[in-house]
DNA sequence: GTGGAAGAATGACCGTGCTCAGTACTGATC
DNA sequence: GATCAGTACTGAGCACGGTCATTCTTCCAC
């Protein structure tokens, strides 16, 4: 009986099993065949639970998409943090934050567009979209870090990594953009950032 | 037989006119009710058509309102054209151009954010897509026509007009500002926009 | 143990956007 | 007019995401 300080009974224990499986499940399916091309009624055969039940772990599609990236996202941002306490040119700077989003984004292009429009239209008030703003504000944040080692005002530093933040859903998003390769779309932002930060 | 140059059909004929019944229906009750609210059923009713043939005329329910919400936005450019013609600040001006825009997308705000879903995530070979697409290119167009009157450079006028569609897509399009009214909408614009236009 | 309240799971079912095999219409050719 | 190829129209039907009345499970009180 180790570490039961929480009394978790068997009914805790399965549901955090199921919701593991069903985590399991949605991952590789998505990650195989693209978001589109994988039913619910899939998923939740593969993570042996009846098609209602997925609902009760996810409310749409949409947002077992986002419990599914949202961790991929999280650890793009700590490696972009990383990058980015090296470098003491900001645009630079800036752009090590972009770079590992951006290639969490592209590794399946489908799923990390259907990822943007989820964060946009999607609706807020369920917990794994609000995770997902939560990464989005923190990707802002180390931006805003970044920016104000130079002599910045915080509002503008604020102003400004949010508008960083629409340069790369307006990089990412649209179907047009679709087809590029990173290195186009990260030269894409790189160029539009230089723009907007003088030095 | 008045201007009988093109040599029209009862076949073309018709077309046009059952085109004009559906973008007449769809126009109506997507302002009625709200683009999720109507099903394509009864735009088809409306129109008095078969429910396989408006798929004839606008490939999705999204074309759809693609078709209808175009010549709106057209006529806000146009709108926001003039008003900047007489404004010599540019970021006066530049807003000139941002706020008919704005209002036209929120005068129903679920539409408009429809309408710019779709721009982003829409099939880009269908033909009220183009059009819309090309909208946006004609907004940024007008705005780089402002920021030339200042010396700057071409490129740097071109990106500084892409951030600003950014801007406005991103200050538009998310669910959790879909409660703002035009004004906010508007001034967040604004504060954007003024830090990346120094003097 | 037993009873029963609270909660979780289920899958048949529904509404929707969209398709497609079949039908109807048009207009050119003789 | 008759024939016919090309085109437009149709609506029954499909696939899918999502719901909900019902069933099953857990766990507490006694």
């Amino acid at each position: 009986m180790p570490l039961a300080s929480k009394p978790v009974g068997r009914r805790e224990r399965n549901k955090q099993l199921k919701l593991e499986r069903i985590m399991a499940a949605a991952s590789e399916l998505f990650a195989e065949r693209g978001v589109d091309e994988v039913t619910t009624q899939e998923i939740a055969d593969k993570a042996d639970i009846g098609a209602g039940t997925l609902f009760l772990y996810a409310k749409t599609k949409g947002e077992l998409l986002l419990l599914v990236q949202n961790s991929l996202y999280a650890e793009a941002l700590v490696r972009g943090k990383q990058a980015a306490e090296g470098i003491t040119d900001p645009l630079d700077a800036v752009m090590a934050i972009v770079r590992p989003v951006v290639e969490c984004n592209r590794k399946q292009v489908d799923n990390g567009r259907t990822y943007l429009r989820e964060i946009v239209f999607g609706d807020p008030a369920e917990p794994h979209h609000r995770e997902a703003l939560g990464l989005t504000i923190q990707t802002e944040e180390a931006i805003v870090a970044v920016l104000l080692r130079d002599e910045r005002t915080a509002p503008d530093a604020a102003a400004l990594a949010h508008i960083v933040s629409a340069i790369m859903v307006v990089a990412m998003a649209p179907t047009i953009n679709s087809a590029k390769p990173v290195e186009d779309v990260v030269q894409e932002i790189r160029a539009q950032v230089r723009v907007i930060l003088p030095v």
